[in-house]
DNA sequence: GAGTCTCG
DNA sequence: TCCA
C-alpha cells in the first residue's frame, strides 16, 4: 500500500480498501447500525442538530448534546453498550497507525448528500501520540484541513471511497472537516451519501 | 473552558 | 447542563 505524505503527520492512502473490501466493512457496518442505529447529534449549549448523523463502535463512543462533547460506552438513545470495532478495521489499524495498542473507539459519521461538517479539531481524546485514522466509504467528498488555529490557510482534497487517511504528529491536532458531498460518485451505498469511520485511542 | 452549528 |  502507497501513501502520498500530504505534509508532516498527514498520510493518504488512496483506494487503500478496493471494491471487495469496501462492500463487507460496508456490510458490517450495516449490522452494526442496526443495533446502534444512527443519532442526530446538537451542538452544545444552543442545541443545533448537526447534518450529520452519526453511531459508533468499540469500547467508547463519541457523542454530542447539549451537554458537551465526550466519550461515552453506551449509546446515548438505546443505552446499549456500542457493538465491537470489525476485525477489518481493528486490522487496519494495526497495519497503518504505528501505535502498539487497538483503537477502543470507531466513530461512524453518516452524510447524506446535503450534509456537511464544519472545521473542527479531534481533541476529546486523552492521548494525542495516538493517530486519526480514517476511512472513507460511498460518494466522494471535499475534506479541508489546515493548521492548529482557526482561520488559517487551508487546502482541500478529493476522499473517494476506499480511501484511507491519517493524521497523527504535528497534524493531529489539525483543524479539518468537510466542504460538501459530491452526489453521485459512488454505487456502493443505499441510499446513498457517505459513511467515514474514524479509529480513535479516547483513552 | 464551551464547541464539529451557520454564514460568509 | 448552561445560567456567570
Amino acid at each position: 500500500m502507497t501513501a502520498v505524505e500530504i505534509r508532516p503527520g498527514l498520510r493518504l492512502y488512496k483506494a487503500a480498501l478496493d471494491r471487495a473490501a469496501q462492500e463487507s466493512l460496508r456490510d458490517e457496518i450495516r449490522e452494526i447500525l442496526r443495533a446502534a442505529p444512527l443519532f442526530q447529534p446538537t451542538m452544545p449549549r444552543t442545541g443545533k442538530a448537526f447534518s450529520v448523523r452519526m453511531s459508533n463502535c468499540g469500547p467508547l463512543g463519541w457523542v454530542s448534546d447539549r451537554a458537551g462533547y465526550r466519550y461515552q460506552p453506551d449509546h446515548p438513545v438505546t443505552g446499549q453498550p456500542w457493538p465491537a470495532i470489525p476485525d477489518a478495521l481493528l486490522r487496519l489499524w494495526s497495519d497503518l497507525a504505528d501505535y502498539p495498542e487497538d483503537p477502543d473507539a470507531c466513530l461512524i459519521n453518516y452524510y447524506d448528500v446535503n450534509a456537511k461538517m464544519g472545521a473542527h479539531q479531534d481533541v476529546d481524546e486523552q492521548d494525542f501520540s495516538a493517530p486519526i485514522v480514517s476511512a472513507s466509504l460511498g460518494d466522494s467528498c471535499r475534506f479541508r484541513f489546515g493548521g492548529d488555529t482557526r482561520g488559517g490557510s487551508t487546502q482541500a482534497l478529493t476522499l473517494d471511497s476506499g480511501d484511507v487517511l491519517i493524521f497523527g504528529g504535528p497534524a493531529r491536532k489539525m483543524f479539518h472537516g468537510v466542504d460538501r458531498i459530491l452526489p453521485g460518485t459512488s454505487t456502493l451505498l443505499e441510499p446513498p451519501g457517505r459513511i467515514n469511520l474514524t479509529l480513535r485511542r479516547a483513552r
